[in-house]
DNA sequence: CTTGATCCTGTAGTCACTACAGGATGCATA
DNA sequence: TATGCATCCTGTAGTGACTACAGGATCAAG
């Protein structure tokens, strides 16, 4: 049974950022000791630590909390999961082909823009 | 001079974020006409297609602000457009960098989550 | 008893829009 | 002239996922 301060260091989230997941309801409420301070067990830590990989694999606080809550489930529901994680993986590819074509576009026009020319391409294509 | 409408089917920037741009002074302000309505000229309409075409190569609206001021100063100083725009480059190869990372930590998660099997790999990762 | 760390609530700011509400005006048709 | 719909106006609030205080209470160590 631990503060909030150890409880942010355990689980890789901020002090702030678990306060923000409390009141947003990402993870349920802690008890309070009786100076009204939270107090954290490790499942509840857990939880957290969870959420914080869940973000960083760049689901989002919806998608991190119904992974949780599959998570916690009794029938521990795979097809679920794959299909949530299938579906990030798409749009994560997505962004990537996105990504992909703005560097082609940057590379571009950074590479014909020649500092001395007497006029600049790239502010030439993006004022055309 | 053309109304504001007209001015967003021409630049591709939307009604509601051609205000925007104006409260946040991205653009200057067009005249009124008597009526107090928005009349914008060819070359504002650039200005709003130039900011437009910023924003999909991913430039910030500071950045792209930049640009536009650098496109109507004096001098074209295409040392310093270079200088963003591989600035920017730079950023969005990092981000492909990150994305590409992800798309594989969840094909190893995904690959591992099979619907059926007793426990779910990808829950087991997140959790542990 | 003091000092510094830690905790609390509540609010506002970030970025780049987007979405109204509630009202005024313009233009074409009956 | 009346109607009705499109377009415009201002102003405010919401989005996602935090982050950053302000202003105050409490704790633990010396």
């Amino acid at each position: 049974m631990i503060a909030i301060g150890e409880a942010a260091r355990q689980s890789g989230v901020s002090i702030e950022t678990i306060r923000y997941y409390e009141r947003e309801r990402v993870v349920p409420a802690p008890r309070r000791a009786a100076n009204g301070r939270r107090v954290y067990s490790d499942k509840e830590v857990g939880r957290l630590r969870f959420i914080r990989r869940c973000r960083d694999l760049g689901f989002s606080i919806s998608e991190a909390k119904g992974l949780l809550s599959l998570s916690e489930g009794e029938n521990s529901n795979c097809a679920k999961v794959k299909e949530i994680g299938t579906a990030h993986l798409n749009a994560v590819r997505c962004k990537i082909a996105e990504l992909t074509a703005l560097e082609a576009a940057l590379e571009e026009l950074t590479a014909n823009c020649r500092s001395g020319s007497v006029s600049c391409q790239m502010l030439e294509a993006l004022a055309r």
